[in-house]
DNA sequence: TTGAAAGCGTTACCAA
DNA sequence: TTGGTAACGCTTTCAA
């Protein structure tokens, strides 16, 4: 096979001609039977594939997504990972590829998607960790770019967050269920270690927590805050114990959030953390655990619908509701 | 911008021809410079991109690389990813795209990369996590398509193995100068805790503490083994100390190990992990940082050379030296 | 149901 | 140095 087989070598073999041949890979349901088998066969003896940029050119198509492969954030990163590698599945059995680029914070990735648009080499783009004040919907959405958010459209206007496309998971019914189970557990204090207001995410899971402790007419328990880092935590909590602060649990906006509680705590105190990391299945912490597969799924869904290319204008969201993993 | 400028359109503005236009975009050195700044202020004022897809059908060149992105391996799955996202910088920096793929083992590996050299959809691959009896890079050099390995041949014929191209880390190096250290800072009982043989990287890692050891005349020290996990490196580090060994100190083949092993000892015994994984970072394990970013711009320099283009046939290899990130 | 012809946007070749 | 012409491999009209 010193030079790929293209669709008159095939129509040749098969005695056809080259449209044919086309229609019988696009539309089989067209072509007759025996004709389908002898193009079929052609095929298979000659190892053909439709080469992938010529069919690109003629469809305008690219037949690709771009995602924006992030730093690694710390404990946190696999979570992304993860979800790309579901990402790159389900979108490889549409007939998707993805296409990655990096960038330097926001406005170089805006540059980045300019080009990769302008080249025609993507279709559209799955955009991950929204925040507030997040231009990119809005800019990707001013230009007719097909684009699904992976988190909600934080801080956006009522009626724009409406119509934006975007797949979430519930990080409120997350913590709100991690809290029950502990109340059921008999545990009364129940603290809450988050991230600075205002963090969409952060937001939320305080609220999961609250709405938990309300149900239980249990309000008013201790509420920490601080950076995500394992030392920061660590000795927020230690000095709110010092200070008379009366926990016997603590769920947490985050694993290392997590971690840091569990250093401060020590083993007896049950906490639970957020993205059920390698780290926390490492240390026997409990953890919820987003349901990344279903997300790129439903990312998916609403970026192309039940079809094998993207939306012009893809809408409508999705919450997907994540599970505890609960370790001893 | 309803429809995007095409070199049509450019060359009608510039008042030139087609070529022309081609020439000041890829040979700018053939133009006379006049005309080149007619051009350019033309491709300015149309905002025109050439089309990605048009262009590689008629230079039979993707400008893509295929990697296979691997599922998350626990703690160590950053690494990959760290390695990944330099390799997508590096390329871009280079005119290259990273295009991802998944397989479930290596022979739907194949399936993917032979499905994607069909199509005409990458230049080339970047194959990582090597290993023993790892049949993928005969099948490419079979088929002359064009590829490096991040992670040396292991197990390949000598002769095979000289004319493979190959970017690395060199373990033995990092787990020599880690051992060294601790032998210098007064640690005369060190252990060594690592994956059973054969293991490519596994072995090099051993051999560089029995470099170090036999270099300082101190053989014969604890050598324990178990597979990458947290609770199995705990038992089998606490089970030997109970039998007697006698370390003051350990060098491990991961992170994962060197979780273990901290677990087992209490922070007081010095433990070197390797990957500098975040959970090392959190948790205060030194550990042996491999230097991806460089990793990434030598696979690149091994397949492309200095041009623009992957190479028809790469070869050569590149052996990186690590650094010991030191924890209190 | 099949075939002929056109054209997607680009670059390579050759003549001017 | 510039421009005309011809592909690259495919799909999409439109006729037969």
């Amino acid at each position: 096979m010193s030079q790929p087989a293209t669709v008159a070598d095939v129509a040749a073999v098969a005695g056809v001609s080259r449209q044919t041949v086309s229609n019988a890979l696009n539309r089989p349901e067209v072509v007759r039977p025996d004709t389908l088998d002898r193009v079929r066969s052609a095929i298979e003896t000659l190892g053909y594939r439709p080469h992938a940029s010529a069919r690109r050119l003629r469809t305008r198509q690219s037949s690709t997504l771009g995602v924006r492969l992030e730093p690694v954030h710390g404990i946190s990163g696999a979570v992304l990972d993860r979800f790309l590698h579901a990402l790159v599945e389900h979108a490889d059995a549409r007939g998707m590829r993805i296409l990655l680029f990096t960038a330097r914070d926001v406005d170089d990735e805006l540059t980045h998607i300019e080009r990769l648009v302008e080249g025609s080499d993507v279709d559209g783009f799955v955009l991950t960790s929204t925040f507030h004040g997040d231009p990119r919907p809005g800019w990707l959405a001013d230009r007719d770019v097909p684009f699904v958010l992976f988190g909600r459209p934080w801080g956006q206007s009522a009626e724009r967050a409406e119509v934006l496309p975007w797949v979430d998971v519930d990080g409120r019914a997350g913590l709100r269920a991690a809290t029950a189970h502990l109340l059921e557990a008999g545990y009364r204090r129940i603290g809450f270690l988050g991230w600075p207001s205002p963090s969409g995410q952060g937001d939320e899971r305080r609220h999961g927590w609250q709405d938990a402790l309300a149900a239980a007419g249990l309000p008013d328990q201790v509420q920490l805050v601080c950076e995500d880092d394992v030392s920061a935590a660590t000795e927020v909590v230690t000095r709110a114990v010092a200070d008379g602060a009366a926990v016997d649990a603590v769920v947490c906006a985050s694993d290392t959030l997590a971690l840091g509680a569990r250093f401060a705590l020590g083993p007896d105190v049950p906490v639970v953390g957020y993205d059920d990391t390698p780290v926390a299945e490492a240390l026997g912490i409990s953890s919820v655990e987003q349901p990344l597969g279903d997300a790129a799924a439903a990312a998916l869904d609403l970026l192309m619908g039940t079809g094998r290319s993207v939306l012009p204008a893809p809408t409508g969201h999705r919450l997907l509701e994540p599970t505890v993993v609960w370790r001893p």
